[in-house]
DNA sequence: ATCGCTATTGAGCAATGCTCGATAAATACA
DNA sequence: TGTATTTATCGAGCATTGCTCAATAGCGAT
């Protein structure tokens, strides 16, 4: 510890904000959201857990912040240039999983801890759903479409773990299978 | 608080853990799973913090039983006479959720707070697809078709309870909707 | 009645979310 | 250059909560 770490380092305010929710991403890769305590994030910021509360007021502030920063990077893994094809958009989201499927897991799992993670992840799912309704050319759907495609982007997640972690099947067959199914339930549902 | 409450009430200690699991599964209703403080629990049964941890030498084991015992009553409905076809499954899972749509959701949506949680919940899914499997006369399933059923259900979790709460399309539609897709996908991934 | 087992308790510790007043590093202004 | 103002930062301390441990009291067996 140099005099600079030991003297106090003043940061900008917006520096410090993304230091401390790219430390809170890079720890969801390793446990569960709510296992993250601030006095562990303040460590390893080389900060007081007090600065923390100011810049978050609470820690479900804190935490919601993280989440949605990595329901961004998913977003916008997956939206390519706007007007791409289901292919195209199946082919981005394995894309993502397969570089990145431990982050995911860790992310999408903390999805039940709490009503406001929850909510930010149905913001996400309903952004996923857009997209794919998109692709698809589907101008007004119904209620039950919607719903319908919101369900296959749950067996989408879940299948593609499933790839990513225990290598079921090729690439081809897993995307042969999401999409597939897609068409069949869009279809079943119309 | 008459006397019998005032002073030590001794129980034996099969009930006392069946009290203790049976308050937990209840408290699921209201919120999520590790919002559940020992203290709650213990006052809820009249009981001093010390002697949960008597019966549950922790905190995780406590949840993690609450749990099972939720997973199992699910498995429970599903499970016809044995040599229950698929329709007679689907049934048995809209039924479910139909009624326990509230608890259902509470206990899912804990699934990712802790890797033990995790695992339960794995559990309980393997167990379920192997019904599905059953039903469907697949005798010796690839990890490909296993993984498929498994993501389905998935897909079935997420309609069904988006069905059950905003009410979008008919019982007979839904049934339709899954069943449809479980044998397209099932098809797909032979 | 008495003894032994154990269900049950209360006091207390450590971790953690959070508050509040004080301090020091930038910045603005003279 | 020097002073005032703002605010990023810290340290001490409080309440809650998971958990431990020694002590107590209800129940069955002898």
């Amino acid at each position: 510890m140099a005099d600079s770490a030991r003297r106090r380092a003043r940061q900008r305010p917006g520096e410090r904000r993304t230091q401390l929710i790219g430390i809170g991403l890079e720890m969801l890769t390793t446990r569960p959201l709510h296992q993250i305590t601030i006095d562990e994030v303040a460590a390893k910021a080389g900060i007081s857990r007090s600065l923390l509360f100011h810049y978050f007021p609470t820690k479900r502030d804190y935490y919601a912040e993280v989440v949605r920063a990595g329901s961004r990077r998913l977003l916008r893994a997956t939206r390519g240039d706007g007007s791409a094809s289901i292919d195209t958009l199946v082919d981005g989201f394995l894309d993502f999983i397969e570089r990145r499927h431990e982050p995911y897991i860790a992310l999408f799992r903390s999805a039940g801890a709490d009503d406001w993670v929850h909510e930010i992840f149905r913001d996400t799912r309903a952004a996923l759903t857009d997209q794919v309704l998109t692709a698809l050319a589907i101008e007004q759907p119904s209620e039950l479409v919607r719903a319908a495609v919101g369900a296959w982007l749950a067996y989408a997640e879940e299948l593609a773990l499933d790839w990513a972690q225990h290598h079921t099947g090729s690439r081809e067959r897993i995307h042969a299978l999401l999409t597939g199914a897609l068409d069949h339930i869009v279809r079943l549902a119309r």
